[in-house]
DNA sequence: AAGTATTTTTAGGTTAATCTAAAAATTTAT
DNA sequence: ATAAATTTTTAGATTAACCTAAAAATACTT
């Protein structure tokens, strides 16, 4: 087994998530964009890669993975995960906080560590922004859920992800009780902006644009 | 403030280590052998180190640390005990396990990280080891001890510490139960050997080698 | 289908961190 | 104080990860 570099590794989670996706081949453009770099030097990296069996590739028809390489993805996006939901649950950092921290912390390499945090957290399945935190095997919980802005009116749900995870749209979500867990009922909905005036638990309503409304994840009831 | 690589971080912490215990400057085969690297690539690094006035080089003559430098090295310990005690005491890590983890976390940036990991584990002062923890300023607290090789017939103490930080010698030492906070009463040295007879707590007696005695601290009552 | 725009690859170069082999400086021994 | 041994530095290469500019392939328009 050879060595995976860090970089390497960012490069397998970046294609995942943009093949996963998309359902096809990640393109040298997107692959590119994610990691804020030029597409020779995606070109460059996923010949790497594919030298090492972790995607396959052929020229000008973008990449996909294999096993090897979603293995390492998922464990990553696991890894990612974990150490965001200790960093909120055990250290009292807020959502918003967390992301840059576990991007490092996501490469310690070490099992064992993986397997006792995962024990001391008490085996969390989603993280600290709703997404779900993939098994030892790379598999994902998946939950029903919609954006709000595709509920009707009168429909109700609980806040359970965002869409969004730049920092400005948690403060946001802060500042307006929109936390996971929050309880809403879709009262009505302004066709000329398409902005939505909801219930927050059974007593305060606000309203929100569409764009909050397309970023927030709900369970309906 | 220009970026300073995970190499370039294990590098002073080395040179720390050396320097710190010769009181003179660190040589280059001395570093190259913690380093477990050549001493061309260590004339290399070292002339980085100390373009960037990390490092005080005057070629052939050896390496010193400057102020900024000494601040990345102890900072580094910090970090690396702090995590030591999380993975011991949080985790469930056994002492003899968590250094590699710790040599990896121990270069994860976040200030706030480590502020309040800190808090998290109630500011301990002592790493799983007995090694002190640097403060915030690079201050260790001093703690008065000697080796156990060094003390007389009927002299009593704790262990607090050990020199030899192997997990040959970590396991070793749990197998023997003598784990830091154990009382001790050295009841009799053989001259022929220097293995020392000794009173563990008040009930069993044990005899340890004079290489055994030579790697563990002791605070004397 | 040809021409234009876009995407992707190649070519050639840079920097950090490493290496081995050889040269130079320093230290130790005679 | 010379010679021998040791340490340190220099020289020259290599590899991963990046870059820009130019060439090649593919995709979109008319
Ligand atoms: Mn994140
Ligand atoms: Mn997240
Ligand atoms: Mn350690
Ligand atoms: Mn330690």
């Amino acid at each position: 087994m050879e060595s995976i570099s860090q970089t390497e590794e960012n490069y397998l989670k970046a294609i995942y998530k943009i093949a996963e996706r998309a359902e096809k081949p990640a393109s040298t453009n997107a692959i590119a964009a994610a990691m804020s770099t030029s597409a020779a030097s995606v070109t460059d990296m996923i010949k790497r890669l594919s030298e090492k069996d972790l995607v396959n590739y052929e020229r000008y028809r973008g990449v996909t993975m294999t096993k090897t390489g979603q293995k390492i993805a998922t464990t990553l996006i696991r890894k990612h995960r974990l150490w965001e939901v200790f960093l909120v649950e055990k250290l009292d950092f807020s959502w918003d906080e967390v992301h840059d921290i576990a991007e490092q912390l996501e490469h310690i390499q070490s099992r064992e560590l993986i397997t006792r945090l995962d024990e001391y957290l008490k085996f969390p399945r989603f993280d600290p922004h709703g997404d779900p935190i993939p098994d030892e095997d790379g598999v994902f919980t998946f939950r029903k859920q919609v954006l709000l802005a595709e509920m009707e009116e009168a429909e109700e749900g609980v806040i359970v992800g965002v869409h969004d995870h730049t920092s400005d749209f948690l403060q946001y979500l802060d500042r307006m009780k929109l936390t996971l867990g929050t309880e809403i009922k879709l009262v009505e909905r302004y066709a000329y902006d398409d902005s939505i005036k909801m219930l927050l638990g059974d007593s305060k309503e606000i309203v929100i644009s569409k764009k909050v409304s397309q970023h927030l994840f709900v369970q309906k009831k």
